[in-house]
DNA sequence: CTGTTAGCGCCTTCAG
DNA sequence: CTGAAGGCGCTAACAG
């Protein structure tokens, strides 16, 4: 019924081996009989069985990257990025190799689940993009788990995520908190001192760097937070537009809203222009990261680029052995505060 | 080194047979053995061998989506929402499928190649998004591969891509003509005479339709086209914002500028307001899909609107055989107009 | 450079 | 309900 190896050995007159190793090209095969294979594998219309292959040889052409929410630009950005340096020569016949993209939703279960999944199907190796869930007893399960896959040969990284010691794991983490700092100390420069603060989810490292980077500018320069000045919420836009009607709820003063990311930054925005305010000249508004439709906000917006393609590239990159992990096996990737349009001073 | 089914066996002292029926859970197991069983794989932290199983079953719980531009929201939300229903029962050992996403950047060969790629692995299924490209050989080309697909079991579904007879592939076929239509349709109510238009990437059937439906509601009106009013691009916003620059320079008097996409819609907003114009004052600006960052864009963008979550939610549980395939294999999903602020009647 | 020989780890009839 | 046995399709030593 369907084609196999023995069948294109057979019509091209060699052994199932030559077979297999002129596909896999591993190996020196004289010029002659690898026309003859080639020749044979395209009459049949042959396609090698990938999960028999990877059996036999013990490893896969599969690649993971787990993503908290593939439909959000941030992860589509760095899932692209990685994808694009999996390929090329290296893995088996072909030297192609597929991503698998695991959507965790943010959820300690998924993440972990799809970790076993993909240490079933042998992956070759996995990246994990985003913050990670500060829970001890998760973050115990999933260094347990990410050793052993490291352990039995799948490559480990990990992309905008701390690094997680004796794992084995290589990390590129972003410099969020430095981030942050810099943000607010933008706005703090141009004489703000009432600022409002929409942080991301609790649990989760890239929302406690962000929040402790604006709190580390807040104190260096001898402003009191006041508690209500910060609200949590998740990494949307619907939540910044929430989080904004709270904040002048709890306080109509603010000059400034610090937004987690660009997607609340958007929200925000949208809150302050529906209860009257001007951006930026009565409340200025600043992101993170910097994805491609914050430059078109209007005014645009103010924020701190990520190199998410970068970073993701290199990832994609060190999982496949084509570049070499930095020292220690960890390397910090900075943001670049871009100020634009939606930040400026406050009146009077 | 590695635990397989055969250490579980003897550790529950069963055979490996039936460790296996227990982890399948196809096959009547006495609670009792059951019970042994998973306390054995407990113990010993078994991990099923994807591949080996794969290969003994003859089939494997990924499942293929090929997607132009993972980094795209566009592409993104369709790809969340298919992975969001493949999970669940039904799947080999736990009933979880992976979602094996593949990046084609609109490249022909890529696409061919992933299709191959995908049926090396023996997917369960694949799920086709986004617009076809229009080359009659390399659509000959794709739909005996399809075909090949299905012909090896492989469930086939396209998502916003226009049906593929004869391949035994469902479509769910977006009504890009309708919606251009009813957008252009709408400027043209509105008193513009005078109307820019943005198209997507030659020979694709999505810039194809749109463009279509935008001249059906020209004709319809007898608003002869002006062969300048029509430029090509990328679906991106620096496209959008070049092409705008373009029609500009072209005839300076265009009241409206209908987009490809949204983000090429955004484009166009910054090309126009950096030559001085109001929007919708001077000139009006329509996009299409109503990505989430639409109605963020000052002011809003009219648009229409895509059920991009919807469409690839059922496309995700007809791959599974979880729903029923629309009669004759196809279902048409409309889009919706959804009017805001930038757009309104031309001035004077 | 090429053929032979064993498995890789699991599933699935077939008996019992 | 459970065990035994064969084979899924390919690769990786070994020889030659």
């Amino acid at each position: 019924m369907t084609v196999t190896l023995a069948d294109v050995a057979a019509r091209a007159q060699v052994s199932p081996a030559t077979v297999s190793r002129v596909l896999n090209g591993n190996y020196p095969v004289a010029a002659s009989t690898r026309e003859r294979v080639l020749k044979a594998v395209d009459e049949l219309d042959y396609v090698l069985n990938g999960p028999a292959s990877a059996l036999a040889a013990a490893t896969s052409d599969l690649v993971g990257i787990l993503v908290n929410d593939i439909a959000d630009p941030f992860f589509g950005i760095m899932a692209s990025a990685i994808q694009s340096e999996i390929g090329g020569p290296g893995g088996r016949a072909g030297g192609e190799r597929l991503a698998v993209v695991c959507n965790t939703g943010g959820s300690p279960e998924r993440e972990l689940t799809y970790l076993t999944l993909l240490q079933r199907q042998r992956a070759a190796a996995v990246v994990l993009t985003g913050g990670a869930i500060e829970d001890a007893q998760h973050k115990a399960a999933m260094d347990a788990k990410l050793r052993k896959l490291a352990d039995a040969g799948t490559r480990v990284v990990l992309c905008g995520r701390p690094q997680a010691p004796e794992t084995g794991a290589i990390a590129l983490t972003f410099d969020n908190r430095g981030g942050g700092q810099e943000l607010t100390e933008h706005l703090i420069r141009l004489g703000h001192r009432r600022l409002g603060y929409i942080a991301g989810p609790e649990e989760r490292t890239t929302t406690r760097d962000r929040l402790e980077g604006h709190r580390d500018a807040l104190a260096a320069h001898g402003i009191e937070e006041d508690p209500r000045w910060t609200v949590h919420g998740r990494y949307d836009r619907r939540s910044g537009y929430e989080a904004t009607l709270e904040l002048l709820r709890r306080d109509p003063s603010l000059t400034a809203v610090v937004a987690a990311n660009d997607s609340v930054a958007l929200g925000a925005c949208a809150a302050l222009r529906e209860s009257g305010r001007r951006i930026p000249d009565d409340v200025s508004v600043a992101g993170f990261d910097d994805l491609p439709f914050s430059v078109d906000a209007v005014p645009a917006l103010t924020t701190v680029r990520l190199p998410l393609a970068e970073a993701g590239a290199r990832a994609g990159r060190i999982a496949m052995g084509r570049e070499e992990a930095p020292p220690g096996g960890i390397a910090s990737v900075r943001g670049e505060l871009m100020v634009r349009g939606s930040t400026a001073g406050p009146r009077g």
